[in-house]
RNA sequence: CCAUGGGUGGCAGAACGGUUUAUGCAACAGACUGUAAAUCUGUACUAAGUAGGUUCGACUCCUACCCCAUGGA
């Protein structure tokens, strides 16, 4: 069996405790697909932990709720950078052995790059980073890197869009991959080893399933900033403190996005009142699901459901039973 | 009750006697093939405690009142 099931959507929808309930049903084991939930540490903000009550255990290599498998949590310190290649990567070897072992994996995604990166693959991921380069480039004013990108490789630079020609980061890693492909035969054994993890996964088009959930609006904005309080509650501060502590300095908590850059100044005593607090953390995350939602959108294939119907869990039990049980016999 | 400082868009926070009054955050829309919960782009908000006055013109000056903060009684 190569069969791999999806589910997506934006934050606070109840991704995980779908996918724990479906791990249940159909034998699987959860894969999980966030940015920074691979970090070790990082647990209360991030939502580690589904919305309702389950066991937890920690092992080495994954966690288990309920006694099920789920991968992908803290496989790297916080204080090292992990990127879309790393996901790519360790995310196709967790999948094989999944497969390998019989079961389902079922990917858990919010951080729609990584998984669009998964389960499609990313051509240029090849192309590796070049951190000499980076940083001398990262001194580099905006002017400088579109001054050096149009000279370099006017093609790419035509390629790219308006909001991207005005993004640092993507200059610099445009110019990247224009130097790399200027050096050209080089390059190739490099595609030659990395392009077979970054496809790792190729799964046939009836193999995957994916579901989606959503909600409106104004629900998951509620349901984001019960969570909020929720987690101040279950100690999120602390969490951060804690890092802190641990030597995660604030400007890298800062990069750890939302909750972490909202805690980060708080630490730094930029925020004092608990109602300022809260109210950032509400916004930013508002802002986050915002543009989940926009990329979610043009997202192919996805069987949707809206979580404000009680009987969507039913729904979704419905077709993947059948996509489980029956796709095969569909497919020949 | 006295003194001092202050009341600016949803919030924070500047400048300025005079056509569109910053900026940041939030909001809304979008981009995104190695930092993606990141980063970037666009749009909108179109604001001055209240009541008067000065002025050709007031958010900016004056008066009264209301409210807030700090200090004092």
């Amino acid at each position: 069996m190569s069969k791999i099931l999806v589910i997506l959507g934006s934050t606070s929808t109840g991704k995980t405790d779908l996918a724990l309930n479906l791990a249940k049903r159909f034998n699987g084991e959860l894969v999980a697909c966030d940015s920074r939930q691979v970090y070790r540490g990082l647990d209360i903000a991030t939502g580690k932990l589904p919305g309702k009550e389950v066991t937890v255990k920690k092992e080495k290599w994954f966690w288990e709720l309920d006694g099920i498998k789920i991968w992908m949590y803290d496989v790297v310190d916080p204080k090292k950078q992990y990127t879309v290649y790393d996901y790519v990567k360790d995310a196709g070897r967790v999948i094989d052995n999944v497969w390998e072992r019989g079961k389902l994996p079922i990917i858990v995604g919010g951080t729609g790059f990584y998984l669009k990166a998964v389960l499609e693959g990313l051509p240029n991921l090849a192309i590796p980073v070049d951190k000499d380069l980076r940083k001398k480039l990262e001194k580099f004013s905006k002017e400088q890197l579109q001054k050096k990108l149009q000279q370099i490789s006017p093609d790419k630079w035509e390629s790219l869009n308006t909001s991207d020609r005005q993004n640092p980061r993507r200059l610099i890693r445009a110019i990247e991959l224009s130097i790399s492909s200027l050096r050209g035969a080089k390059r190739r054994s490099n595609l030659h080893r990395i392009g077979k993890i970054a496809t790792l996964p190729l799964v046939a088009r009836d193999d995957m399933l994916k579901i989606g959930l959503t909600a409106p609006r104004e629900i998951l904005y509620q349901r984001i900033d019960e969570r909020v309080v929720r987690r101040i509650d279950q100690g999120m501060i602390d969490e951060a403190r804690r890092l802190q502590k641990d030597g995660l300095s604030l400007k890298r908590m800062k990069q750890l996005g939302l909750e972490y850059g909202v805690l980060a100044d708080y630490l730094k005593g930029k925020i004092t009142s608990a109602q300022e607090l809260i109210k950032l953390l509400e916004g930013k995350i508002h802002g986050y699901a915002r543009r989940q939602l926009t990329w979610f959108k043009k997202e192919k294939d996805v069987s949707w459901f809206n979580i404000i119907d009680k009987h969507f869990p039913n729904g979704v039990e419905k077709i993947v039973s059948k996509w489980y049980y029956y796709s095969d016999a569909a497919k020949s």
